[in-house]
Parts: structure tokens; C-alpha cells; sequence
DNA sequence: CCTCCTCGTGGAATCGATTACACGAGGGAT
DNA sequence: ATCCCTCGTGTAATCGATTCCACGAGGAGG
């Protein structure tokens, strides 16, 4: 592979002349400029990322470590991140984290070691030491869709506490009483964040939320599924679940299936993001939908700000409720016919 | 961040001494050893990667060009190739080329100005001009899903042939005869490979393939709504339309729910790729399987073979016919009752 | 006692870029 | 004609690692 030195030799220059065409720097003659344009083309040269960064010091590259891929909400974030990204000059490695911590620093470390210029991070849990030395050690870094708390760093964030209300009241409207939820991971502000808005939206109508009708998920179906056994095995069983994420809504579409019952008849069912495929659903599956795409250009305009000096700020936006019919019928057209 | 000399610094011995203690190199007392890795300890030191593959000439990272991220079958690829990396002490850097080919240049310059030791592509079309220089050049190179003909280049990908004989067996067995297909772009192999396989299975039962039931596609939903409107705009519309990605099936789906029809009752659905949703649609959809992960891992042994200096081999594995309700019933328990 | 080999170590070259500094040529002002 | 400034260019230092080579100490063998 052609290095900037053939590229010299070529056009009869020296290196320094070739690095100011390539960055074009002002002070480079006509002729040089044409000359070195033509060694470049005729060698097909490329520059070495690799050298460029060890000497400028960036990489021109974002890591962004992800809690979940096979979660078609954050491949969806993932997918909007790199597309900001690109547009603004950066490239994007994604780090997959299974929500385990280990997979998670194992992720984090690599992406330091490469010097990225900066890092998206949706934390597994509450924050590894490694996560502290990072931000201490300078690295620019934004949270997205989580956070840890105590952490002087940016967020980007979706507020569903009103559409929760929505949903309540919605669910409310349709007769429902006993209302369940399945949450996610104590250890993530979104597992904690969206069962503190059920219950709060609840408390409005004076419903409880009593601790049989709090299933403890980990955002994957399987939990999902084991928790809907549990509800269902209750001597009352809720009439509607709500599950934290759209996994876990699958795992309740999976346990009531198992047990032959039907939705909306038998249970309810509402999830927290909202995804193509619950419009292709037996039934559609009411929603809270975040501004998925939204928040990955926001949260990497946020990094890009830090890591090119400006003060980055933090970013909430609403989150909103689409009905759909797995809860029960929302407008019968005629009550009598 | 500290550097390999303020290591040396700290530790009193050379960067040499460093560098050999750091990747045991056998000639180094056990003093010094101990010296060196209590300074690294003390100082935090973490190698810097650039530099290192800098010198060294490799950076330990696969490069993976994909189609299009959102599309589950790809992600499923995706992560099972990252696994199967990381595994081998690789890290992988994803494109997204959504199916356009100056993205998936983009994606392939960028990635190989980063000097990745080696590329895994699933060719969004016919082979730009860049992916041949790219080969040309002596970059390791795997193609996975898709490939290009003409290339010297091993192919990783599954055989859907007998699986779709099988559907058709299937689809015969239940009385359909007017079947029809949705395409994806003919550019790619995977397009082309899957209408040739379903003609070939109908010839065998003297079944016609005419033009107006091949739907043309690019492996997007938004294509399949409107190949299906097609198909049943016909005076005689087919019994069964057969997808040939999962997007375009949705797309089937939105298309027959909004002309308020019923599946399989009115007209009957399978698709190509099972994903993870299938079970929980209305009707779950009947769908040929491919062995995503055992794609995804072999491709990854494959490119790692190639770059380690073993000679690589291309992989096939089979797909198979996973059968649902979307095509009608299939069993009846008891025909009379 | 001398020679030779092994072992541990450090100095310095190297990878491919960027960039500070030096330098010579040419032009404008005096 | 002299001085000075600007402009274009080249030389060389630098980034942080790896690795070849040289060197000195110490042990083994003759």
C-alpha cells in the first residue's frame, strides 16, 4: 500500500508538500498542487488513518456502547447515531453489551484503547469504576436513554411520564382497575424511571399498585414471560400488564399464548417502545413510542459539541402514547346496533 | 494518558524493557518484570492501539459491510459476528449500507483507510470498482449472505434450495396452485437465487411462475406493500405470496390488512428469513430459517483464517421450512367432527 | 585463566503521517 | 541598490509503540 513518502517521490516533491495538498493547507503552488493530485490518483494513494491519528491525536471516531442490539429499539439508535455521525465527519464503532457489565467495560476498554474521540453510552448498571476513570481521565462522554446518577455527564433521554399518564388514563377509560407492571433492572434509571411513572399516573385515579402486580424483568423476553406466569397464577389476576420494554412485551405475548388465553379478552397488554412490528401483532399492541431517531442525532450533537470544545447540554424529550387494541377496544363506532 | 516512557520512567528501566515485559517477551528478569507491572499498575497505563497497529501493521479488527441494519436478519448476522471476533481477540467495526451502494463505498474506504485486517461484506450490488481494488490490493476479504460473482473471494452463506422445495411441497399439499413471489433487487444474489429456487420447485409439481407473479422487490417493506397491491389488483390474484426477505413480508402484511383481508383465508404468506416475531404475528408467518449465527461464525473463522495466513474455505449450510398458519392450516386434528 | 555463549538490557531505527522551523527566491518600498 | 516581507518548499522532530542490534556481565567449558 502506497504511503505518503511514494506519493513524494512520485510527484517530485517533498512529504511536507504532499500532507499541505492533501489538508489543503494555503501555501502550495499551483503546479505542486496538480502535480501531487496527479502522483495521488496515479498510485491510487489513500492516507493512513492509523499514522494520522497518532499524530493529530483523534480519530475521528465515536464509540457507542450499547446495552442491547437484538433490541430493535437501540439498533434503531444505533442506526440514527452513525447517520449523524457521518453526516457531521465520524464514524461509529458499536460496542454490544448484552446488558452485562462485563461485555460492557470489556467494550469501554477497547474503544479507550483506540482513542476514539468520544463515547455514547447507555449503561447496563450503575456505573463501573472503569466509567468513573474514563470521565475523570478526560474522555468526552454523553449518556443516552440511561444514566448514572452522580456522573457529571450529559444526557439524552426520553420522558415518557406523560404518555404513562396517557396510558393510564386510557386504560382507565376502558374500564381496567388492576393494573400490573413488569420492570426492568433496578440497577438502569429506565427500569426504576418508568415504574415510578406508573405509579405515580395511578395515583391519580387512587389505584395501588400493590408488590404481586410489580414483575421484576431484566428488558429480555424470557423475564417477561416468567413474570406474566407469576401474574397469571394470581388468585386476581391483573387485567391489564404493562410491560418496561418491547422485549418483555413479547415474553407476555408468549405466556398468554402458552396458556391458550387471548388479548385484549382474557388480558390487557401495553409496552414501553413502540417498534414496526407491533402493528403485525395478534393483537396490535398499544405503545409508548420514544423519538427514537431523535435522540441519536441529539445525543451525538451533544458529544461532537464536547469533544470540539462548545459546552454540550442535556436533552429531554417527550416521549407519546399510541393506542392500539391490545388493551381492549377504544371506540366501539356504535355501542347498540 | 500516560505513555510507555512515563512507564519506563516510573519503573526505571527502558521503553525496550516495557514493551517486552508487556507482551511477554521471554528475556526480561523477573525484577523488572515485577518493576514494570507495578508502574503500570501505579500509572493506570493502557497501550495506546494506534500506535501499536502503527508499527505492527495490524489492528486486531474486522470490518463488517452490511445491507441494511434494520432489517433483524442482519442484526442477528451482526451480533453472532461479533461474538465469534471477539472470541478470536478481534473487535469489529459495522457499516450500514441501507442497500445503497455509495454508502457501502463509503463504508468500505473508510474501513480500509483504518487499515482493518479484514473485511466481511454482504455486496449490496453487482461489485463497485473500489471492491475489486480492495481484493486486488491483497485485503482479507469474506463475502457473507450475498456475493459477487466473478470474485475470488470465499463466500459464507446458506442454501435455501431444498428448504423451499419443501414450502412448495407444503403450499401444494394444502391445494394452493396460483403462487407468487416477491423479488428482491436482482443485483444481488440472494435476489436472484430465491426466485430461481421457487421456479425450479414449481416445476417439479408442473406449476407456472408467469411475470406478473413476480413481484419486483428491494428487500424493504415499502416494496412488498406495493408488490402486493399488485398481485391483487390481478383479476386472478395468487393464492400464496412468498417474501423473499422478512421486511417485504411486512410489507405483504400491511398491504393485505389495509384492503381489509384476512390471512391465510384470503390469500396465504410465507417468507424468507425467520425472525423472532413471526410466532407473534396475525397469523404467525411460516418461514424458511436460515442458520444466522452459524453464517455469522463461520464467516468470522473464515476472514480469520484468511488473515492468519490459513487458506480459507467457502461454507454453505442449509436452510430449512419452519411451517406456521400464515399459508392455511396444516393439520386439522380431525378432519370430521 | 581465557574464550565463548547466554541472558538481560538499552539505544536507536522504524511505521506514516503532521507541522514547526529554516531557508532561498522574488517583489515592493525606500 | 538595499532591506524586508511574503511565499513556497524542504528538513527534521514528533506521536507511542515494536524490534533489531550492540553491549556488558556472568557462567560454563577447555
Amino acid at each position: 500500500m502506497a504511503s505518503i513518502k511514494d506519493v513524494a517521490a512520485e510527484a517530485g516533491v517533498s512529504v511536507a508538500t504532499v500532507s499541505r495538498v492533501l489538508n489543503d493547507h494555503p501555501s502550495v503552488s499551483p503546479e505542486a498542487r496538480t502535480r501531487v493530485l496527479a502522483a495521488v490518483e496515479a498510485l491510487g494513494y489513500r492516507p493512513n488513518a492509523v499514522a494520522r491519528s497518532l499524530r493529530t491525536d483523534q480519530t475521528h471516531t465515536l464509540g457507542l456502547v450499547i446495552s442491547d442490539v437484538m433490541n430493535p429499539y437501540f439498533t434503531e439508535l444505533a442506526r440514527a447515531v452513525e447517520e449523524e455521525a457521518r453526516a457531521l465527519g465520524y464514524s461509529v464503532i458499536f460496542g454490544n453489551a448484552d446488558e452485562r457489565r462485563d461485555l460492557q467495560d470489556h467494550h469501554v476498554r477497547t474503544l479507550l484503547d483506540r482513542r476514539i474521540d468520544g463515547l455514547l453510552v447507555s449503561p447496563t448498571d450503575g456505573g463501573s469504576p472503569l466509567m468513573l476513570d474514563a470521565v475523570r481521565s478526560g474522555t468526552p462522554m454523553v449518556f443516552v436513554d440511561r444514566w448514572i446518577a452522580g456522573m457529571d455527564v450529559p444526557v439524552v433521554r426520553a420522558d415518557g411520564r406523560q404518555a404513562v399518564r396517557d396510558l393510564v388514563a386510557h386504560l382507565h377509560g376502558l374500564g381496567h382497575r388492576r393494573l400490573a407492571i413488569i420492570a426492568g433492572p433496578a440497577a438502569t434509571t429506565t427500569g426504576r424511571e418508568r415504574v415510578d411513572a406508573f405509579r405515580e399516573a395511578l395515583r391519580a385515579y387512587d389505584l395501588e399498585l400493590p408488590d404481586d402486580h410489580i414483575g421484576q424483568g431484566d428488558f429480555q423476553a424470557e423475564s417477561g414471560r416468567r413474570a406474566t406466569e407469576r401474574f397469571l397464577d394470581l388468585p386476581e389476576p391483573p387485567e391489564v400488564v404493562f410491560a418496561a420494554d418491547n422485549l418483555m412485551a413479547l415474553g407476555v405475548l408468549d405466556a398468554v399464548r402458552a396458556r391458550g388465553l387471548r388479548i385484549p379478552e382474557d388480558i390487557g397488554l401495553a409496552a414501553f417502545d413502540d417498534i414496526p412490528w407491533f402493528v403485525h401483532t395478534d393483537p396490535p399492541i398499544t405503545a409508548v413510542a420514544q423519538p427514537t431517531r431523535e435522540l441519536g442525532r441529539a445525543a451525538v450533537r451533544a458529544l461532537v459539541d464536547r469533544i470540539e470544545g462548545r459546552t454540550p447540554k442535556s436533552v429531554t424529550l417527550p416521549a407519546r402514547l399510541v393506542v392500539r387494541r391490545s388493551c381492549g377496544e377504544t371506540a366501539p363506532e356504535r355501542s347498540t346496533s
